[in-house]
DNA sequence: GTCTATATAGAGATAGAC
DNA sequence: GTCTATCTCTATATAGAC
């Protein structure tokens, strides 16, 4: 199941990820886990000492390339002047939707994203705000820039709104809906048009 | 069916939900339903059989009721003639929203939902497929008639951002974010009417 | 670092008295 | 309908050999 040359801690974060992303956290044991791991049950707790820091590595994981990928392309897109409504929107939105058709990994770490959203566990919202919260204020105010008309007290619901269409995609992307005969590709950057064009009319709607 | 509020059957379910919006479904544990509840352990599956009975009539006692709100709104609009799409998106959106804030339980089953969704269980899935699946389809049908434009896919994925969007408001309708002096209602109608506009907004973009 | 074996705890479900 | 008591299963975590 994993390719055996790699070493046993990211055995168990691939195994991790894919379980939790099919069947959630609670109703995922470390048995499981370590078995498709091809692992010692008593591996996890040497490695990551508990149940909820596997769970957070296993985030640390993807989100520092995620964030690191956003704030990159939202650099990019600035430097070159194109830091208009859409393409700041594509810097948010492509690098998530390309994780969902990641080979290795990240198609399964997106449904763990909409699970982690959906729970409310409060140490692991306390672990994203922590550790991620600067790159949605980055982008809130790049939308700022681009859209200085509307409120922020607008902006923020609509990029709340954005946020959960986003979430939506990311998790539906890479499941059963994909048509015949389009590819992977295809298929992200239909949605990730999709996505961009609705968002940024939305986002452009006449204030109230 | 003698005083329904007090029965030990409703205050099951009133237990569960409460609890399995702060915790989720396999992090609550009967035990803590009946403890809550004030009422014997063997009761839950004396009433329901089983733990995945208990969550399934967990649903159905606020969805039954959102249903026949959201249809029934449809219904009216289109009597008016005012199923233009605003009305139409109101109709589905503000009895979802009037719900987070609902003091016998609302609130805390809006965070059931969010959780359903990312909880990809199938069982779940089928059951909400099968009960409330025709209300999706009768909703994709008005906004069809509103926007004869746009084709079955491009609606299909607008929709799907919506229900992504609501999701996201629902949760966080009745959470922290309410500013001071606000009531409840006012801001319930402020985030539909937000919501609403956007979600207008969104759906008439420009066909790519 | 990795294993076996096990301690400890908690889960869902049920039998049978009242 | 509701209770007590208990069965059976599985979980996380750890101790200690190698």
């Amino acid at each position: 199941m994993t390719s055996p040359h790699f070493s046993t801690k990211d055995r168990i974060l691939d195994a991790a990820e894919a379980l939790f992303a099919q069947h959630g956290f609670a109703e995922t044991s470390l048995r499981q886990v370590t078995s498709r791991a091809d692992v010692n049950l008593a591996a996890v707790n040497y490695h990551f000492g508990s149940k909820g820091n596997l769970i957070s590595e296993v985030f640390r994981r993807r989100l520092d390339e995620l964030s690191a990928m956003r704030l990159e392309q939202l650099a990019k897109v600035r430097e070159h002047g194109d830091d208009d409504l859409p393409g700041t929107l594509r810097a948010f939105i492509e690098p998530a939707l390309q994780l969902s058709i990641d080979r290795h990994g990240g198609a399964a770490f997106v449904r763990v994203i909409a699970r982690a959203y959906a729970e409310k566990d409060e140490r692991l919202r306390k672990f994203l705000s922590d550790n991620y919260g600067h790159v949605m204020r980055e982008f809130a105010q790049a939308l700022h820039r681009a859209l200085p008309d509307i409120s922020r007290e607008q902006l923020y619901w609509r990029f709340d709104f954005i946020a959960g269409a986003l979430t939506y995609a990311m998790a539906d992307v890479g499941q059963i809906k994909r048509p015949q005969g389009v590819s992977d590709k295809e298929h992200v950057q239909r949605a990730c048009a999709e996505l961009v064009g609705f968002a940024a009319a939305g986002l452009s709607a006449k204030p109230l």
